[in-house]
DNA sequence: GCTGCCTCTGTAAATGTTTACACAACAGGC
DNA sequence: GCCTGTTGTGTAAACATTTACAGAGGCAGC
């Protein structure tokens, strides 16, 4: 395999001007560069990229973290996406690493990726689906620039205040229900377990909204510990059961908004003439039901893209801690929301 | 940063058994091992990943290529985490890169990604969605090994011999269709474009079951060049508006079957009573249909396990090539399938 | 007691790039 | 003529690991 020497001995030069011209730092004659790259092209020349990120002192990569090995979401997948295509563009590659918590129990101890561990293997992390901070103390010990993707902790009141991008639940959420009290609804039930922070934000706008216009929050908010899919139809099935029904359903997510879904479908309630359902995330996959699913849309490929940026600006800047971002949502009213039976 | 040299010092050896003792390769003594490890533990010491890799000669990573950046569907993501597991356990990291043909015309000139060009970057790569075959030929070049997921060039009748895995889709289309056939439909359709390779394989499964039960194959299978999903919802109408309407529809893939259902759902035509529905592949996402679409599985943890078990296997063996395999499929009998509505 | 094998350790070589620094040539200003 | 700054090029150092090879010591078999 053809090296830098190599390519200077045909080229006539001095390792020193290959580089500068193959890297165009510095001085060099048009002249010259001409030769060098007419001896590159002739030897086939590819440089070795080991060698380079050892001189460079920097691995030009960034590992894109999933906390959970068992199963991504769609989501995720997405922010995997954008983020590669905005490192690419920065010349940054992108390797891809699971774990999971060792005992599979929350909080425990956890090995890192080896890769990780490895002294220079990358120049930064991007976080996802990580619900412990016990990680992030592992990553500062590394001296490893980390961002993160949602603002998600649990066991904890506080936020991360820095180094993260969110969406805002809460305002997504608020705007959500207002559309759902603009179209006439005023039995409105929230379902999604509160004690998970992201709900319980999303349970905040919902709240909020509900309070101004006067009306009685409700729903089902308990802490089943179940699949989002089976929490959404079991809570339909409690929401229809006890009561007087609500006229429209406001899901914490579109998985559930799916499993609510289900059970509307089972009892033959037809959406959104009897039931508007309104799902948070806007998940790619959900929308194609009929009617389709109306959603909160959180820009997921925006988010992938600033998470890469933030950490970017981090890189070569030791100890710099950038304030949180928070994305605005959008509300996609869709064909499963309309008027409630009553105003027809 | 510590190096070899600072803890062959600390624990009075050289760096030659320091090396030895951290990678287990060699004869040492264990009290020297342990002496070693202590050194390693005062100083932190952690191995720079590139100097390894270096003096190693392999990088120890695998890029996982996808040929579409714009999207990822939810198959190829399963197949994605898949392959990272193994490669982990195998102790190596994963990469993930996606590229665009530049013009964004199929077959055109393509740029691969920067890492791949250079030399060492990575062992072997791991193909998705990719297909046109001038990629393999620009990765031969570059004597990288490669896997393909799926067999499924386009524009040539041949299929890839080697280095692929795919699933069996015509036997898992022949039992799709032996499973409505039990169930005592005789008018079923098939949905999909058979110009594509992966969709006239499976045709040619549904159509040897057919011709088997003496019975006629028909159904849409033309090229419209439009979105899986509009295909399978125009595919229904022009079967429920042209002549007597099948009593099954078998489909293509996944999401031609939840356009079908959406126009289906349209029409007020219940699924199963009044018509069965089959899919093929088994993405997660469609499975919340209520009732829940049947389909073919095709295994998509495995598939990812196995491609990496097979570049595993042809690392260091230049030219290796290994025989394409075909993993079988299982039908996957939910409720969107029943007995025809004659048969009731 | 010699031979050969096994066990353990150290020496030294090899690996390809970037970059600090030196230096040369030349132009322009005084 | 001398100084200064700009441009182009070469020399040499620095980088941390693995591994081939040498060699020392112990021990078993003859």
């Amino acid at each position: 395999m053809a090296t830098v020497r190599d390519v200077a001995r045909r080229a006539g030069v001095s390792i020193a001007t290959v580089s500068r011209v193959l890297n165009g730092s510095g001085y060099f004659d048009e002249a010259t560069a001409r030769k060098v790259r007419k001896a590159v092209e002739e030897l086939g020349y590819r440089p070795n990229i080991h060698w380079r990120r050892l001189s460079r002192q920097a691995s030009q990569t960034v590992c894109f973290l999933l906390g959970n090995r068992d199963a991504m979401n769609s989501m995720q997948m997405k922010v995997l996406m954008s983020c590669e295509r905005a490192l690419n563009e920065a010349g940054f590659d992108l390797v891809f690493a699971s774990f999971r918590y060792s005992a599979g129990v929350p909080g425990s101890r956890l090995d890192l990726p080896r890769l990780l561990v490895h002294q220079g293997a990358v120049d930064g992390v991007i976080l996802a689906g990580v619900h412990y901070s016990n990680l992030l103390e592992a990553l500062s010990r590394l001296k490893l620039p980390y961002v993160v993707m949602g603002n998600t902790f649990v066991g904890t009141r506080d936020e991360l205040k820095t180094d993260s991008i969110t969406y805002d639940d809460v305002a997504g959420a608020y705007e959500a229900t207002q559309c759902l009290l603009r179209l006439g609804h005023r039995r409105i039930a929230f379902v999604g377990d509160v004690s998970l922070p992201w709900f319980r934000r999303r349970h905040g706008g919902y709240s909020l909204a509900m309070s101004r216009a006067g009306l009685e929050a409700f729903g089902v908010t308990a802490s089943w510990e179940i699949r989002n899919i089976d929490y959404g139809q079991l809570a339909a099935a409690e929401l229809l059961r006890d009561g007087p029904p609500p006229t429209a359903i406001f899901a914490g997510n579109d998985e559930i908004a799916a499993g609510v879904w289900k059970e509307l479908v089972k009892r033959r309630i037809e959406i959104p003439r009897q039931m508007s359902l309104m799902g948070f995330g806007d998940r790619e996959e959900f929308s194609l039901l009929e009617p389709p699913l109306a959603s909160v849309s959180v820009f997921q490929e925006r988010l992938g893209a600033e998470l890469a940026q933030m950490l970017l600006a981090k890189l070569g800047r030791p100890g710099l801690r950038i304030p949180a971002r928070t994305l605005p949502c959008k509300v996609l009213e869709r064909g499963s929301v309309g008027p409630p039976p009553a105003a027809r």
